[in-house]
RNA sequence: UGGGGAAUAGUGUAACGGUAGCACUACGGACUCUGACUCCGUCAGUCUAGGUUCAAAUCCUAGUUCCCCAGCCA
């Protein structure tokens, strides 16, 4: 008789449509069972949110499959290209913990190559050299809904076309003034194969080959054939790719040289964020943000500078799957990945990030106590530490309240609520400045009740956290919101840009927060839950020795918030 | 009015002719020295219209909607 157990088990873990189309090349024999992947970036900009689902992909699937990847930079394009992407890139990958080995590649060594097999399509009457500028380019092109016509170079012999490729090489010729164009198709339907652009003149320094060339592969003759040197086996991209794929075989199929398989795949959108390259360098180049790191960024290294952990963009990008679908994933999956994580990795620790002052009137003055508290309440393995209490503390603000409602399990006066590993207390009064701001309370404790339980036996419903006024740690403290406040900020609104979208309040800095005493001596990044509160990050780069400063990850959630 | 793709709860993603499942969100409740975590529950879905079949998200036909392509960018 088959038990609840028995069915469980019986279910299968489900594939994506790319582990599918790998479980059959595998069946059928394919690459002799081998799989090879690699993650292909441009180094023009800084790694976000969207290339991590590529990445992780990328690496997964060879990791699940026993195979091989490879980080290969596509570097055909030197006007916009620097190594301070590259070492950005491969600082990013690495931190994601993506395993490259020894395969870091770049499509610049493939240079030679590629000028080879770009004279070997001439010879065989495949390509050609055109005389033709960019704007008269466009027009034979064409549109979308009418064929191109042929450029009046079109037909040059192989040895005129070889002659001329050789004196483009050698710097013969202005920028701009030829190309060479592969021989396909002017009147395809599918515009990229109305005799695409192979090789242009451009005289710029590149990152890594200097001044040795003058003229540059494109990436439609780069990407594919980059792909087949490295024996590339599945060569995943994103969607937009997909119109170039018979491009990629029709160079790969001329040059006879090994075909890998490309597979498309949707890329990733969240909602209250920008994903492009455009954007998100204006941001950085306007100074709406701090940098390409400022927290609010969903770069790798934003994230990281918030207090994202690698496993938990990683348990993200597992959990948001693979599809052809353009979709649009919603933030709080994002939320729910590092809290996950942190939840079970952060110690705790008290910090009152707006305090007002407690004064427990009948708490003996001059006394201090040391209380122990637990660093993880679900996990006694991480130890306990010690809080000093005494006569004055501070508590939260927002754990006040004057005219509070019976759902209130907060201070009002009269009430009675138990401080976190310490006493339970009841305010007695409040003290307001001129203008009626609440500016400290008075309470009473009850010594009975030291570790937080009554002997009695009475039960408060709230529990609050605390910091000893004479012994708190003054900090600042960064609170991070989301950098847009509408959910698809990249729509700009009616005569406006997307930066009207931004979110006025993403960025509050609190200056004066009180910490409990142990956090003065937080390493740079290391990470807490300031319990009811959230989870921190020591700024690595701002913080001081015996001067943490705190940037908030992410907040707990709250459903008293949402109550009210 | 060219070509290439895609449509399953609010958001994502499974089911590959045989009980539409899972996760996030939302909303209830239990528990709680974090209004956290955890646990339990509720709401909610096959783009439309026909057809094939004992049986259709799945196969066929016709439509609808959305995305991508006219860089010497990638």
């Amino acid at each position: 008789m088959p038990t609840p157990t028995d069915s469980a088990e019986e279910k299968k873990p489900s594939r994506n449509f790319i582990q599918q189309i790998i479980d059959a090349d595998l069946a059928a024999g394919k690459n002799d069972g081998q799989v090879h992947t690699r993650f292909p970036p441009e180094p023009n900009g800084y790694l976000h949110i969207g290339h991590a689902k590529s990445i992780c992909l990328n690496s997964g699937l060879a990791r699940e499959y026993g195979g091989k990847f490879n980080l290969r930079f596509d570097d055909t394009n030197p006007a916009k290209e620097e190594q301070e992407y590259v070492d950005a890139i491969t600082d990013d990958i690495r931190w994601l913990g993506a395993d490259w080995e020894d395969r870091l590649c770049f499509s610049s060594n493939y240079f030679d190559q590629l000028y080879d097999w770009a004279v070997q399509l001439i010879q065989a009457g495949k390509a050609y050299v055109c005389d033709l500028d960019a704007e008269q380019m466009r027009e034979y092109r064409g549109t979308l809904t009418e064929p191109g016509r042929d450029s009046p170079f079109r037909d040059r012999s192989p040895e005129e076309n070889a002659s001329l490729f050789a004196q483009m090489k050698a710097g013969d010729f202005p920028d701009g003034s030829h190309t060479l164009r592969a021989k396909i198709d002017m009147a395809s339907p599918n515009v990229n194969l109305r005799d695409p652009v192979m090789y242009r003149i451009k005289r710029a320094h590149h990152h890594r080959t200097g001044d040795t060339w003058c003229i540059y592969p494109s990436y439609d003759f780069t990407h594919g054939q980059s792909d087949s040197i490295e024996g590339i086996t599945h060569s995943i991209c994103t969607l937009e790719f997909e119109n170039h794929r018979p491009l990629y075989d029709w160079f790969c199929e001329s040059l006879g040289i090994f075909h890998p398989q490309q597979i498309e795949f949707a890329r990733l959108n969240l909602t209250y964020t920008v994903m492009s390259k455009r954007l998100l360098l204006q941001l950085v180049n306007e100074k709406h943000v701090d940098g390409w790191d400022d927290p609010r960024m969903l770069t790798l290294c934003g994230l990281r500078r918030r207090g994202y952990t690698a496993a938990s963009i990683r348990a993200f990008c597992e959990r948001i799957g693979v599809a052809k679908f353009n979709s649009t994933i919603d933030m709080a999956w994002l939320e729910d990945a590092i809290r996950d994580d942190l939840n079970t990795a952060a110690p705790r620790a008290m910090g009152v990030l707006r305090p007002l002052k407690v004064v427990i009137e009948n708490y003996p003055e001059g006394q201090v106590e040391q209380l122990e508290a637990a660093n993880h309440p679900q996990n006694p393995e991480m130890g306990t530490r010690t809080v000093p209490f005494a006569r004055e503390i501070y508590v939260e603000q927002g754990d006040f309240m004057e005219d509070a409602p019976r759902k209130f399990f907060r201070l009002s006066v009269g009430r009675e609520v138990r401080l976190r590993y310490a006493y339970f207390i009841t305010c007695t009064d409040v003290i307001k400045d001129d203008q009626g701001n609440v500016v400290e309370l008075r309470c009473t404790y009850d010594p009975e009740t030291k570790g937080g339980n009554a002997p009695d036996g009475r039960k408060v419903k709230g529990t609050l956290h605390w910091v000893s006024a004479q012994h708190a740690l003054s900090a600042e403290v960064r609170l991070y919101d989301y950098l847009f406040g509408t959910e698809a900020p990249g729509k700009a609104p009616e005569g406006g840009t997307f930066l009207d979208n931004l979110n006025p309040d993403s960025l509050e800095v609190l200056a004066d927060a009180k910490l409990e005493p142990s956090l003065v001596d937080a390493d740079p990044c290391s990470q807490f839950q300031f319990e009811r509160n959230g989870y921190f990050f020591a700024d690595p780069i701002d913080s001081k020795p015996g001067k943490p400063i705190f940037n908030r990850t992410a907040t707990l959630r709250d459903s008293w918030k949402k109550k009210r």
